[in-house]
DNA sequence: ATAACTGCAAACGGTTTGCAAGTCT
DNA sequence: AGACTTGCAAACCGTTTGCAGTTAT
């Protein structure tokens, strides 16, 4: 465990919604200027390796998002930019749509779009 | 209307699954060689503008669908690579999640993977 | 000691853009 | 004629990789 990745991995704890690597980047480099960008890639591809973290397209731009356990969705605030989590799942509705498409679901990603709490 | 945007139009319109720009470039030339990669996204781009055609992210590739009228899902088969349309949505289930949030739902997007019919 | 990690800078691949030439109306 | 479209090649930008040096164990 080195210093740039205990910067990283605590970066990527306290977020509260999404960051490109860019933003994580820019982040770590004020606590540690000696953090590069390939190694903001490489822990993020570790993290994403390890479920820790997930990857989601916002606005065309790959957006990173901290990963509670197991399944969830996300609730993407147009305003804030801001990114929930939900363990609230969609699987029964899921379930019916592939049921009567004759397919087998194996998973399913759900994005909301729209204004969060804080923003309303 | 320019014959290298008939050829990409009619594909497009032929088209049953998600497709890449590249995918989309490869077939145009075998029709018309004299169509360049950078008409090809062009053209796209001006389809997307108009709804014609959707962009989603499979695989963390950009994948495009043209689209159908209206409000729809996806079936993305990861055996085949195929994407159906389904126009059945999951509206309830997502205004269900966003009212528990406290979340203003303006819009969603959902993706089913899985196998479908002809692959099973 | 050695295996893993890092920064740097170069390479890479997909996408966009400037421009001169060509094409539609 | 005039506005728009095109191909080409260069520019661009985010991401990956090779490598030599550094650090953790």
């Amino acid at each position: 465990m080195t210093d740039q990745r205990r910067v990283l991995l605590e970066l990527v704890e306290a977020s509260d919604g999404g960051f490109t690597v860019a933003d994580l980047h820019e982040q770590a480099r004020r606590r540690n200027p000696r953090i590069g960008l390939a190694t903001t890639y490489r822990t993020l591809e570790l993290l994403r390796g390890s479920g820790a973290v997930h990857v989601l397209t916002v606005d065309g731009r790959p957006t990173y998002v901290r990963c509670q356990e197991g399944h969830h969705h996300h609730l993407v605030c147009t305003r804030c930019g801001s990114v929930e989590d939900t363990e609230l799942c969609a699987a029964p509705s899921v379930e019916e749509i592939a049921r009567r498409h004759g397919f087998a679901a194996a998973g399913h990603e759900l994005d909301i779009f729209g204004t969060c709490r804080r923003c309303a």
